[in-house]
RNA sequence: GGAGAGGUUCCCGAGUGGCCAAAGGGAGCAGACUGUAAAUCUGCCGGCUCCGCCUUCGGAGGUUCGAAUCCUCCCCUCUCCA
């Protein structure tokens, strides 16, 4: 296949990422690639305890579909070894570790949802266990003693927990050196992370070195903060848009989100170039745009990517008749009553329906007038309704259709 | 190995015998206001058919009419010394 010029693929490569190391080296390689005529090996790793992919995720899976595009190869990396031992990051929960089976079971879903973005055909999907496992005591030490604690303890995680005297596991110190291991088996010419990764990227650059590679270039990005608009999308802070939710969801998740937050989705997430960003930003400043469409046509787009665009319409269409309107979803969850013929107590039905988390918050809900029957708001929470059938609205966007 | 500090409800963090289901903040949820935005204000925020009862303060025992608070043993973390 003919490839772009060096010059024309690093305009592609630069949009949207926050930084390239080195970006020389970079144009080297790319020259290299285009004169040899053999793709650039770029590698990306993942965590395999998230099965679900995110937005956040497919800023550095759009990335490297960029990089598939201009005819490179990419190497996805599934860290199934470093994610059995489990990173005990944050002062948190230990993670069970992850069996054969799940790790496995977690590809599998990887594979399907990446696809909504890469091209299968420059993929290549690798278990970072296929070459860790074999590793014996003494390449771990000899890997070890490449790099020093002064060195680690300059990764800002690391350092910041030194500092406030919480707990660094030693065995910690691997993950980096794993990773950046990684690099040295693939010969990766390029790797990409967010700006967190920063440090085990680099630890890749060193320990090619070390080994006489030529050094992988760093094409690093932004990361995406979820939908709280502060800390960055991650799954189990629950700040999360999954490319595999329900098309309601996607959209109407991404319309709760703040407007400035909306821009940087815009910067990250969507196809419009610079210009187009600026002009954007500008008409909402002086009102030509409201806020809410150019969230609206964001939504769109993005359920659109992953679904289709009728999909994405009916999706929009929902969302307005639902808040907008104040209508009622076409399909809303149905909870059966199976012919028991008691009497209705709500704060138990709603328990049970997974409206509330027990029976006290539903009974607290409705003593908050954020429940009603039959468009009749409920106010007192021991009150019992005959058995049959009602729709049930808890808060703005619960809804329950219970049936006999 | 020695000395000291500490482990509190989702998170941070008060509380050192009854007034403690445990201050305060954050997160979260709900209401008002809106554009299901943000900001703001208000309320809620362990469980239970809840004016009462039950289970929580690292774990297991013990003292006491009564313990998150006192004692014993154990587990875990941090700091300094070696």
């Amino acid at each position: 296949m003919k490839m772009m010029k060096p010059e024309e693929q690093i305009k592609i490569i630069k949009r949207g990422c926050s930084e390239i190391l080195l970006e020389k080296e970079l144009l080297k390689k790319l020259e290299r690639s285009c004169r040899e005529d053999t793709p650039l090996r770029v590698k990306a790793g993942f965590d395999p305890t998230a099965p679900d992919i995110h937005l956040g995720h497919t800023v550095l899976l759009q990335k490297m579909r960029h990089f598939q595009d201009l005819g490179h190869q990419v190497i996805l990396i599934i860290g199934d070894l470093t994610g059995m031992i489990g990173d005990p990051t944050g002062r948190s929960e230990i993670r069970k570790p992850l069996t054969r089976e799940d790790v496995l079971k977690n590809a599998e879903t990887y594979k399907t949802q990446v696809f909504k973005v890469l091209d299968p055909d420059r993929t290549d999907i690798r278990f970072n266990s296929e070459w860790l496992e074999k590793m014996n005591v003494m390449d771990i030490i000899r890997l070890q003693a490449k790099q020093t604690v002064a060195r680690m303890l300059e990764r800002e995680d690391f350092k910041n927990r030194f500092t406030n005297h919480n707990p660094i596991g030693i065995h910690e110190f691997n993950y980096p050196l794993f990773q950046g291991y990684d690099s040295v088996v693939l010969k990766a010419d390029v790797e990409l992370g967010g700006t967190d990764q920063r440090f085990n990227l680099l630890m890749g650059r060193e320990l090619q070195e070390d080994d006489g590679q030529e050094p992988q270039v760093l094409v690093i990005m932004p990361l995406l903060e979820g939908t709280d608009g502060v800390k960055k999308m991650s799954k189990s802070l629950g700040n999360y848009i999954g490319i595999s939710e329900e098309p309601r969801d996607i959209f109407g998740k991404i319309m709760s989100i703040s407007d400035d937050l909306m821009i940087k989705y815009y910067e990250l997430l969507s196809s419009i170039d610079a210009e187009q960003l600026e002009q954007l930003k500008q008409d909402i400043k002086s009102g030509t745009v409201h806020p809410k469409k150019a969230k609206q046509d964001l939504a769109r787009e993005i359920v659109e990517r992953f679904y289709d665009t009728s999909i994405a319409k009916t999706a929009e269409e929902e969302f307005e008749n639902v808040f907008k309107n104040k209508g009622i979803p076409d399909d809303i969850p149905v909870f059966s009553l199976n012919g028991n013929n008691d009497e209705l107590w709500l704060p138990g039905i709603m328990k049970e329906a997974g409206l509330a988390k027990s029976t006290g918050e539903g009974m607290r809900l409705i003593k908050q007038g954020a429940v009603s029957l039959d468009s009749t708001k409920c106010t007192d929470p021991d009150e019992k309704y005959p058995a049959g059938s009602y729709l049930l609205k808890v808060g703005k966007r619960r809804f329950l259709k219970i049936e006999p």
